[in-house]
DNA sequence: GGCGATTGGGAAAGCGCTTTCCAATACGGT
DNA sequence: ACCGTATTGGAAAGCGCTTTCCCAATCGCC
């Protein structure tokens, strides 16, 4: 069996009797009609030799193909894996594979990414989470798309305005900001920040953000302390901020994995969060959502923003650059009680 | 500059005024050497032509893809998105670009995406998460993969040794006995599963490997709720064993998904974790490690599964279905203290 | 009934690449 | 010098499909 090779159309077009044209034009039914007996028994012909199309050959042939490909910088992160989520649904939907890249954050392995894509010519290309304000790769990476835009390709960003492409647009500064003035709002008066690598917009945009929004409110600006943009870089910040000696009755976390690591290393030093410190985040992760004190965050609609990225990268190209907005809502759980 | 198509191999050999052959050649390097003078002005005119090959007419040509195919029952669950990511870092290395296919759990899409992968003459691929005990869906995706693997293609699964293909079994029965062990070990007496859907093989693998495990040690049978296998589903099922009375001191929820639900139903009905009953879970969700109490469950090493199936799938196949063991190992937390 | 207008099938030309198979040149040994 | 053997470049045959283009047959209409 592993012997005889996999069925072509010209093995199907011989047993039904007729041309390979016909054989082609009844399996694809589109473009030109074919007599409805014939039609059948090509299509008998194709099941007995359990033909399967070569997606290849047919890439070949109209020029183009059924995938798309995603950039993730990691996709065991529950923010981009349920983006993704929301992107290979919608994919789906219009019959069209995925072709998932991870990045690692890695300015190499992204090009690289985006280069196979480009020689699989894949149908269109998202990025997600390839923000970063280093100009000589964002540079790099805007010239490759470039250039695959410039042979057909299609392409979106999410969260990265900086990219020359259509982009679903992360509204992180109002979010922060709304967040900060629900705080203060709240009662509290002193703030914190724990930030990502100052290299990552997201972070950088979420804490800008933030301090706007705590400086109109109260006049003051936020401290902060940086680290790395995940769970255990939010526990080294927030155990450092509480060494430091808590100035803060309220701390903010650029987003709900380091929010998480904060709410161990309070845990961990005695510190009650809700009670001794308020504590926030920012994405509202699903399986977060039942931490205690349950975290009041900032929820963005991931799989939306997954579904919206692909509608736009399939949608009608136009000439100018559209931006798909998208704001978070602020959502107040345990974390940030009303301060008395 | 959309005018001007692509450039294509033609183009190159005849700017670096050589054939087709030697340009070919010249890129790919293997097979025969080229003279490095010839070489070198081949290189040249690629890059000034920003040539990139078709992969697709490479994979016609050569009769071979790049890509592996991942079939994942939702890529938005962590469990599944870590495996993914493991597998996505392997693929990477060998230079394989990872087909992303989000199932949803619907036997439908399944094997349209299986169609979909032969198509595409995908290299190989990895199914995670399909395991159901409905023969009927479990017999086509057998047939259909019988007849990708007859065209050449290689598959693997991840913990479903049902179907005829090399699999990671995951010791869902033996982490989860060794679970019971330990938890009559620290002085339980009664139990409670909170189990998934009869249909779904890791759940039931899971329950039974409990049961077996408390029946063993203590003589008695567990009771059980079943429900979906999700957070909602736990949080349902805590809540209706509460209802009933809680006859159990400790209960085993068969994921750390539905274990978390079970915590917060518990924290809504006022009932103590770590307190006045206990609570485990399976898996080790990396984002659920810091939920309170701290969660007792079976870890396992999820992105090495994934980094497993691939090696698995890509290497020398052989004769016989190889089986790769993957075992879990019990963590004790705060969730099931040791009982006075 | 005759004519142009449809209609539907088939031959064949690619799509962009790899890889035989040949030919030509260079090299070594005696 | 001469012949056999490596080398290395090129012509051309596909890989499996789509799609023009062409032609025969059928249709409709005055």
């Amino acid at each position: 069996m592993a012997g005889e090779r996999a069925a072509t159309l010209s093995d199907v077009a011989r047993e039904a009797g007729v041309s390979l044209a016909t054989a082609s034009r009844a399996l694809n039914g589109s473009d030109r009609v074919v007599r409805p007996e014939l039609q059948e028994r090509v299509l008998a012909a194709a099941t007995k030799l359990g033909y399967t199309p070569n997606a290849n050959a047919q890439a070949m042939a109209r020029g183009s193909t059924e995938t798309v490909g995603l950039l993730v910088k990691d996709i065991a992160d529950p923010y981009f894996s349920t983006i993704a989520g929301g992107l290979a649904d919608e994919a789906e939907k219009h019959g069209l594979l995925v072709m998932l890249c991870n990045t690692g954050g890695q300015a190499e392995r992204e090009q690289k990414f985006l280069a196979a894509l480009r020689r699989q010519r894949s149908r269109a290309i998202v990025l997600a989470g390839s923000d970063t304000t280093d100009m000589g790769h964002t540079r790099e990476v805007a010239d490759l798309l470039t250039s695959y835009l410039d042979g057909g390709g299609r392409a979106a960003a999410i969260s990265q305005p900086r990219l020359p492409v259509d982009t679903v647009v992360i509204d992180n500064h109002g979010g922060a900001k709304a967040l900060a003035e629900r705080l203060v709002g709240l009662g509290y008066r002193r703030a914190a920040v724990l930030t990502g690598p100052e290299d990552l917009l997201v972070s950088t945009e979420r804490h800008a953000g933030f301090a706007e929004g705590w400086l109109e409110a109260t006049g003051s600006k936020p401290a902060y302390v940086a680290d790395e943009f995940s769970r255990d870089g939010g526990h080294r910040a927030m155990s450092r901020l509480l060494e430091d000696g808590p100035e803060a009755d309220c701390v903010f976390a650029v987003n709900d994995l380091m929010a998480v690591g904060a709410l161990a290393a309070c845990r961990q030093a005695g510190v009650e969060v809700g009670k001794d410190l308020a504590v926030a985040g920012f994405d509202d992760i699903a399986t977060l959502r039942d931490v205690t004190p349950g975290l009041t965050t900032v929820r963005l609609p991931l799989a939306d923003i997954g579904r919206l990225a692909l509608e736009l990268v399939l949608g009608e190209p136009s000439a100018e650059l559209r931006k798909q907005s998208v704001h978070g809502e602020v959502v107040l759980r345990e974390s940030t009680p009303p301060r008395s």
